[in-house]
RNA sequence: GGGGCCAUAGCUCAGCUGGAAGAGCGCCGCCUUUGCAAGGCGGAGGUCGCCGGUUCGAGCCCGGCUGGCUCCA
C-alpha cells in the first residue's frame, strides 16, 4: 500500500476527486426517506435521494453529482460482526450521472480514481460485468466489457455473473441495469487459488460498485431503453478504509478502533481473542453508530417502522453488553464515543447529543423492564419444568417470551442452561419463520392505491406540460383547461395554474370549483406529483373540454380553516418543544378543515399541567397576533436560521420557510393564515399515543373551536343548573357532592340484623347434633344475606345454615355450612344448587360457603323444605 | 400492514371450573432501639381501565372501546 489513509481523507479526496471532473457535490441526505418515498423504510443507497432525477420527475441541479450518503442496511444484521465487513450503517461514496457520461466515463473515473488517487496496484483488481440473462432477453454486457479492456483490465480479469449479481433493479419495474464491480485482490492468504470475485470468501473484496442505468423495466417484464441513460455508483468508505490501512476487518479501522475500544475499556475483553467476544463487540461498535445517526435523524425506538429497526438494534447492543459482561447503562458513553469519531463530519450528530442520551437511557431503562419481566416469566417455566421433573422447555414456551414479551432467545437459552435445562432450538426457529410468512403475506395486500397514481403520472406526463400551483397567493384566477380524461364518470384535468393545493406536509388537498362557458365542475381531488400536479373533477353541469378558459375558484371557507390548523400546528411544535424539550420532533400530522392531528417523539403521556401549559402558550401567541410569513431562501440559510425540518429533508437548494415571527422556523409547503391571531380559539381535544414513543395531539382551532367552547360551556351550565350552584362554583360542588356521596355510602347504617339473627339462632332445629336453619328472610341483599347467614352460624357453631330472600323479583339464597357440617357429608354448594333448582335458577361455591339465585321467589319456601330435605339426608 | 399479550391498592403482581377482592413492597400510627437499619402490632388506601352482553350471580366468560407492552413486515 502507498500510504496509510484514514476514512475522513479518503471520503474528502473522493468528493474533490469528482468536484474536480465537474461533479457537484450533494450533503448526505437523511436516513429518513423523504414521505414522498413509500417505497423504502430507511435510505439504503446513495442514489435514494436523487431518484426523482433519476425517474426524471425532477430536473438535477447539475448533470453529474456527488455525495457521501449516510445509508442503514438490515438485511444482512445477523451477519454484523461475524464477517470482517458486514454493518448496517455506512457511508456510501457516489458519482452519479444523469444523461451525461455513460459507460465508459464511469470506468475511467473508477479506474482513475483507484489507480492515481487510492494508489490501488490495478493488477490486483478483478471486474464483474453481467453476464446476460434469458428471461430479460440480454446477454452479456459487452460494452462494459469494451470498456474495461480499453482501460487495460485483462479479460481472464473480467468475470461474468448473472443477474442476480449483476444487474440492478429497484423494484419489480422501473429503470434497471447492468452493473459492474470492482474487487480487490487480497490474495491467497485469504481464500482457495480457484476463488473468484462473487464467491462468498474473503479473498475479494467487492469496493465498488457501478451501475449503469439504461433499460425501463414494464410489468410483463419487457424492457425498453430509457431516453436518458444514467451513472449511479457507490463505494463503500469502511471497505474502502479497510484495505487502505490494510487491516483485515473494517472494525480495525481509524473509524472503527475507538468504539471497539470502548467496549473493551468496559468490559476487559478484547477483540479477537475469543468468537463470542468479538462478535459482540463488533456489534457494540456498529450498532452504536446507527444507533446515533438514525436517532440524530429523527427516529425514536419504536414499535413501528423505521423506530423499530432502531429499537431492535438498541436493543441487539445491550444484549451484546450483557454478553461482554458489561455492568449498567452504557449506550450513552457509546453515543459520546461515536459523536467523537464523526462529529467533525457529521454536526447534526454533535447537536442531537442531548437526544441521543436521552433516548439511548429511556430504551436501556425500557428494556431492563422487558427483560425483568421476562426473567420472572421464565423462572416460572424453570420451576413448573422442575416440578415435572423434565429437562426440557418447550419451544411454545420459548417463543412466547420473545413474541409477546419481547424476552431475547438468545438470553432464554443463556439462562436455561444455567439451571441445566435446555430448550428447542428448532422448534424456535419453525415458529419464527412461521410468523414471519404470516407478516409478510399480510403485507402484500397494500399497494392498491398505486396503480391509480401510475395512471395519474402517465396522464400528466402525457399533458405535455407542468401546472404551477400558484394558491400561496391566488384562490381564485383565470387559467384553461389544459389537458383532460374521462375516469369512471370523473375528469382528470390539468389547469397550467391551479389555484389548488395538492395534498403534502400533512396538510389535505383544497376544494373548490372549475367553471367554463359550457360547464361546472367540483374539485373532488388534487394528486401531487413532485412539482407538478393533476386535478379530478366532478362535473356537476353541462361539459367541460380541453382548450377552454375556465375559472379556478378555492373554498375560501375550508381553505382558511385548514391554514388556521396548519398554523396552529407550527404553534403547537413550538410550545411542545419549549414546554417539553428539544427531543420532541414532528412524527407526522394532518391539517384538515375540521381539526389538527400532531405526532411528535415523546416518551410519556403529557400531564394535565403540561398540556394545560402548551394550550395556553398556545393561546398566548394566537392572542399576540404574529405576523407568519413564508420565505424562499436556501437550505443552509434556513439551517442557519435554526429552522426545523420535517424529517426526510427534501433536496433541492431552494427551501420555502414558515415563519411565525418570534416564535418558529419551519421548512414547510403548505399554506398558512397571514397571522396567528387569525387561528382564533385553539383547544387541544386529545393526547394520545400512536406507536411507542410517539404522542399525538388533536386540537381544532377557529369556528371549531368556537364550537367546543359552545358545548363546553353549555354543559358546565347544565351542571351548574343542575347543581344549583354559580357556574364558578361547580367544579367545588361536584366535588363536595363526590365526597358525600363516599362519606353516605360507607357510612351507609348496616341493617341491623341481631335481632333477625337472634330470631333465626333460636329457631334452629336440630339433626343428628348439629343445629340446621333453613328459612326465608325479609329484605336483605345477597351481601347482607350473606352476613347474616355468617352471624347465625357463628353463633350456633356447628350448624349449616341456609337462608332465601326475596330482592327485586328475584331470589337469593346463600348457605354456610361449619366444617363439622362438611365433614359429615354435607356440602354446602350441593345443597345450594338443588335448592335453587326449585326457584328456577342456579348456584354453586364451595363446601362451606355456596351463593345461589333465582327467578322465582315465590318459590322460596319450597326451596328451603328441598334444602331441608338434602341436609337432613346428608346427614343422616 | 399483520400477529401475541396486558390493564386488580401508590408500586410489582396473585386471584383455581364464575360464588365474601388478596400478597409483597411503599404509606400512616404505636411499640421496640442510644441512633440508624431492621423487627413487632395496628391502620388507611379499590369504580378490578370504560361501555355493553351472557348469568340467579362477572375481577374471571363474550363483544366493543380506550390505554399500554411486544414480535414480525
Amino acid at each position: 500500500m502507498v500510504r496509510a489513509v484514514n476514512a475522513d481523507e479518503i471520503r474528502e479526496s473522493f468528493l474533490s476527486f469528482f468536484e474536480q471532473r465537474d461533479h457537484r457535490r450533494r450533503p448526505s441526505g437523511s436516513l429518513v426517506p423523504p414521505p414522498e418515498d413509500q417505497t423504502v423504510l430507511l435510505t439504503t443507497a446513495g442514489m435514494q435521494p436523487f431518484k426523482p432525477y433519476f425517474r426524471g420527475d425532477q430536473a438535477p441541479p447539475h448533470p453529474r453529482l456527488t455525495s457521501c450518503q449516510k445509508v442503514f442496511r438490515t438485511p444482512d444484521i445477523e451477519e454484523v460482526g461475524i464477517t470482517a465487513r458486514h454493518l448496517t450503517f455506512f457511508e456510501m461514496l457516489g458519482n452519479f450521472s444523469f444523461g451525461d457520461y455513460f459507460k465508459q466515463g464511469a470506468v475511467e473515473f473508477a479506474l482513475e480514481f483507484s489507480r492515481d488517487v487510492l494508489g490501488i496496484d490495478m493488477d490486483d483488481v478483478w471486474i464483474t460485468v453481467f453476464g446476460g440473462d434469458e428471461d430479460l432477453g440480454l446477454g452479456p454486457d459487452e460494452e462494459a466489457i469494451a470498456c474495461w479492456r480499453a482501460v487495460g483490465i485483462p479479460e481472464e480479469r473480467i468475470v461474468h455473473l448473472g443477474r442476480g449479481d449483476n444487474f440492478w433493479q429497484a423494484g419489480p419495474t422501473g429503470p434497471c441495469g447492468p452493473c459492474s464491480e470492482l474487487y480487490l485482490d487480497r490474495g491467497e492468504p485469504f481464500g482457495g487459488a480457484d476463488d473468484r470475485p462473487g464467491d462468498d470468501t474473503e479473498r475479494f473484496l467487492e469496493f465498488w460498485n457501478l451501475v449503469f442505468m439504461q433499460y425501463e423495466l414494464a410489468e410483463d417484464g419487457s424492457l425498453t431503453p430509457l431516453p436518458e441513460q444514467n451513472i449511479d455508483t457507490g463505494l463503500g468508505l469502511d471497505r474502502m478504509a479497510a484495505i487502505l490501512q490494510d487491516v483485515p476487518s473494517v472494525y480495525e479501522t481509524d473509524h472503527f478502533r475507538p468504539l471497539v475500544a470502548l467496549g473493551e475499556e468496559l468490559s476487559g475483553r478484547v477483540m479477537g481473542k475469543d468468537p463470542a467476544g468479538t462478535r459482540a463487540l463488533r456489534i457494540l461498535a456498529d450498532h452504536g453508530r446507527g444507533m446515533s445517526f438514525l436517532i440524530a435523524d429523527g427516529v425514536v425506538p419504536s414499535n413501528e417502522d423505521r423506530g423499530y429497526v432502531l429499537r431492535r438494534i438498541m436493543r441487539r447492543a445491550i444484549q451484546q453488553g450483557r454478553v461482554l459482561g458489561i455492568e449498567g447503562p452504557f449506550l450513552t458513553k457509546l453515543a459520546d464515543r461515536v459523536i467523537e469519531v464523526m462529529g467533525h463530519a457529521y454536526p447534526d450528530l454533535e447537536a442531537s447529543r442531548e437526544v441521543i442520551h436521552k433516548w439511548a437511557a429511556a430504551e436501556e431503562e425500557n428494556f431492563g423492564r422487558t427483560l425483568a419481566q421476562g426473567e420472572r416469566l421464565l423462572g416460572e417455566i424453570v420451576d413448573r419444568a422442575k416440578a415435572d421433573g423434565t429437562s426440557w422447555v418447550s419451544a411454545d414456551d420459548a417463543f412466547k417470551l420473545h413474541d409477546t414479551f419481547g424476552f431475547p432467545f438468545e438470553l432464554t437459552q443463556e439462562m436455561l442452561a444455567g439451571e441445566g435445562l435446555s430448550v428447542d432450538d428448532e422448534g424456535f426457529a419453525e415458529l419464527m419463520e412461521q410468523a414471519r410468512r404470516v407478516a409478510r403475506a399480510a403485507g402484500k395486500a397494500e399497494h392498491a392505491g398505486e396503480a391509480d397514481h401510475d395512471r395519474v403520472v402517465a396522464f400528466a406526463r402525457g399533458a405535455g406540460f407542468p401546472s404551477r400551483f400558484v394558491g400561496y397567493s391566488d384562490t381564485e384566477l383565470e387559467t384553461t383547461i389544459g389537458a383532460v380524461e374521462g375516469d369512471n364518470g370523473r375528469l382528470l384535468a390539468k389547469l397550467p395554474d391551479s389555484p389548488f393545493y395538492a395534498e403534502g406536509g400533512g396538510q389535505v388537498s383544497d376544494t373548490g370549483t372549475v367553471e367554463t362557458d359550457s360547464g361546472r365542475a367540483e374539485v373532488a381531488a388534487v394528486f401531487r406529483l413532485g412539482d407538478d400536479q393533476a386535478v379530478l373533477l366532478d362535473v356537476t353541469e353541462g361539459e367541460i373540454g380541453v382548450g377552454q378558459p375556465a375559472r379556478a375558484a378555492v373554498d375560501r371557507e375550508t381553505r382558511l380553516a385548514t391554514e388556521a390548523n396548519h398554523t396552529a400546528t407550527h404553534l403547537l411544535h413550538a410550545a411542545l418543544r419549549e414546554r417539553l424539550g428539544a427531543h420532541v420532533r414532528q412524527a407526522g400530522s394532518y391539517v384538515g378543515p375540521d381539526k389538527l392531528r400532531f405526532d411528535f417523539t415523546h416518551g410519556e403521556r403529557l400531564s394535565p399541567e403540561e398540556v394545560a401549559d402548551v394550550e395556553a402558550r398556545v393561546s398566548e401567541w394566537v392572542a399576540q397576533g404574529h405576523p407568519v410569513e413564508a420565505v424562499l431562501t436556501s437550505k443552509d440559510e434556513a439551517e442557519r436560521l435554526g429552522a426545523m425540518a420535517l424529517f426526510g429533508e427534501k433536496y433541492g437548494d431552494v427551501v420555502r420557510m414558515v415563519e411565525i415571527d418570534e416564535v418558529s422556523r419551519e421548512l414547510c409547503g403548505g399554506t398558512h393564515v397571514f397571522g396567528t391571531g387569525e387561528v382564533g380559539l385553539f383547544h387541544l381535544t386529545a393526547e394520545t399515543s400512536s406507536a411507542s414513543n410517539v404522542r399525538r395531539i388533536e386540537a381544532v382551532t377557529g369556528r371549531e373551536g368556537a364550537q367546543a367552547f359552545r358545548a363546553h360551556t353549555g354543559e358546565l351550565r347544565e351542571i351548574a343548573s343542575i347543581l344549583k350552584v354559580p357556574e364558578r362554583d361547580a367544579v367545588e360542588a361536584v366535588r363536595k357532592l363526590s365526597e358525600r356521596v363516599r362519606e353516605l355510602s360507607k357510612k351507609a347504617p348496616k341493617r341491623d340484623d341481631r335481632e333477625l339473627a337472634e330470631s333465626l339462632v333460636a329457631g334452629a332445629a336440630d339433626v343428628g347434633g348439629l343445629k340446621v336453619v333453613t328459612e326465608v328472610v325479609e329484605g336483605p341483599d345477597p351481601k347482607e344475606l350473606l352476613a347474616l347467614a355468617d352471624r347465625v352460624r357463628q353463633t350456633l357453631g356447628d350448624a349449616a345454615v341456609v337462608l332465601g330472600a326475596a330482592v327485586e323479583g328475584k331470589a337469593n339464597l346463600v348457605a354456610t355450612f361449619a366444617p363439622a357440617v362438611v365433614e359429615r357429608g354435607a356440602k354446602a354448594g350441593d345443597v345450594i344448587r338443588a335448592t335453587a333448582e326449585m326457584v328456577g335458577g342456579g348456584g354453586g361455591g364451595r363446601d362451606t360457603i355456596a351463593q345461589a339465585g333465582g327467578k322465582d321467589p315465590g318459590k322460596l319456601p319450597e326451596a328451603l323444605a328441598v334444602a331441608r330435605a338434602a341436609i337432613e339426608a346428608a346427614l343422616s
